[in-house]
DNA sequence: ACCATTTGTGAATAGTACTCACAAACCCTT
DNA sequence: AAGGGTTTGTGAGTACTATTCACAAATGGT
């Protein structure tokens, strides 16, 4: 593929409207060298000769002169399309298919819907709330949001919200007859509110402290696959329940629920929108991401 | 300079219209991953989709069929212009100013004229003869035709005859009442026709033979500045004539003309065409340096 | 004749288009 | 569901050229 003179048509269009090489290299911000370059080459090019010139004038020949008769529309042109192209990217529409972490479509994903829909009034967002992990091009969304370490490693990620802190809480009345864990192991003999996503199995407590890391399969009277039931029945007194630091963080200061354990649950990566690696990115969803990211 | 798409615009175009990499490649004579990079390199730079594919088809984005319909017009205009632009190199035109020495009007120009117009019926030749050494650009000449030994060294020159050879030549009339002159001092003592250059002085006879030059002002009864008066004079016997051996030529044959000194008059570059360096060489010079080079 | 400024040029360098050698993706066939 | 043929995608290396640098040459005003 020959290497083309668009460039160089340009830079022939700017020397023949300022009748100069040194003020038409300064438009163009490259040399005066540059631009003698170029002209030269584009005439050897030509087999014609396009600009008559000394170092005191500058003026296009009759060649010269139909050349840009032509050319200055045409180029006019190409610049319109192209920035009718670029254009586009400021004015995103289209659909964008997300899946989302329940929490996150509540917690990062609600608060931001009005600011963007009201700023990118062209673009749809098809929001599937799912807590699995979702194969996304597999089930055709075009992004997910969850946690950064349920992603796939060649995902291209953004983080959405802060690093995100678990929290085992339960209700005063509940430890009237129970007494506090001390350790994790101690969770076995305590009445648990357990989670299920979808169909997979129910949700293990994953308990880290130092470089000591356990995962427990507690035991309880309650298997749930709704958050909002979970709280309710911890708040109820029915058992212990494993859940975000942020969702508990209400009821902890009106000291319906109180939390234990707390050194064995350290801060971890919090939300992030992704989506899959080699693929340009619809405007649209440049757009979500940009009001999204923190 | 920020090198622009042209090219990269043109494989876009090729890549919709083929609706396949692999084709486009092939029509452009470069490989599928060239196309592949131009392509990626494109929609990076302007931020948007451009083409929608998959290993078994490729088709334009909305935005892309956008670009094409400007595109395409844009770039057909272009190419027009360039074939035109281009086109003049094979069909000269214009004014070509030409200073030339009298006798190479006559012996080597005048007799390509009528060929060289009935191949380039749009150029103009502007002929002046004139024998003293002209600046070109000064005087507002394309190009000249003079004795190699009188140009410049910064001219371009190309030989447009061969070899000239001098002669001094008598009538046998005038050989009956004057001794041939057999060194070049005997000239002092014959009767010279003499030539003069415009407003020059009159032009001394340079003679050489081996390593010895002389120049000779010679004397004689007429003063003369035009070749055929001189080469009249010599036949009816006035006196002896310095002139070109070609033009001479003829009347050696008929006998009307006898030569002398022969030895002390050796060849030397005959005519060049020259011209300025440093310039684009114009269709129409070029077509005529073609015509006449040896 | 001199000077300031512009264009012109050869050589070196920076930047990139393109190729190579694959990998990944896709869809048809079995 | 697996395999195969063909197309697109990609990273790295190479070939090519746009551009700069360091001048030289040219021009025209004073």
């Amino acid at each position: 593929m020959v290497r083309d003179e668009l460039s160089v048509l340009s830079a022939f269009l700017a020397v023949a409207e300022e009748r100069s090489f040194t003020r038409a290299a300064k438009r163009l911000g490259v040399s005066t060298s540059a631009i003698s370059h170029a002209m030269r080459g584009l005439e050897e090019r030509f087999g014609v000769r396009l600009l008559a010139r000394t170092t005191r004038s500058v003026a296009p020949t009759p060649a010269g002169e139909q050349l840009i008769a032509r050319l200055r529309p045409a180029l006019g042109d190409i610049r319109g399309a192209v920035d009718l192209i670029t254009g586009l990217r400021d004015r995103p529409a289209g659909r964008v298919r997300l899946v989302v972490s329940p929490i996150a479509a509540t917690t990062v994903l609600a608060p931001k819907l009005g600011q963007f829909a009201r700023a990118y009034p062209d673009v749809v967002l098809d929001v599937t709330t799912d807590e699995s992990r979702v194969d996304l091009v597999a089930a055709g969304f075009d992004a997910g949001i969850h946690f950064g370490e349920f992603i796939e490693r060649d995902m291209i990620t953004f983080r959405v919200s802060k690093d995100h802190r678990p929290a085992i809480v339960g209700s005063p009345r509940y430890f009237e007859s129970h007494e506090k864990p001390v350790h994790p192991r101690d969770l076995t003999s305590h009445r648990c509110i357990n989670f299920r996503h979808g169909s997979a199995g129910v949700y293990r407590w994953e308990l880290d402290k130092g470089k000591q890391s356990l995962t427990v399969a507690v035991n309880g009277p309650l298997i749930v696959d709704d958050v909002e039931i979970m709280v309710r029945a911890a708040l109820d007194g029915v058992g212990l329940a494993f859940m975000s630091e942020d969702r508990a963080a209400p009821h902890f200061a009106s000291g319906e629920l109180v939390r234990v354990l707390e050194d064995w649950c350290p801060p971890f990566p919090g939300f992030f929108l992704y989506y899959p690696r080699q693929r340009q990115l619809p405007a649209a969803l440049a757009a979500l991401i940009e009001t999204l990211r923190l």
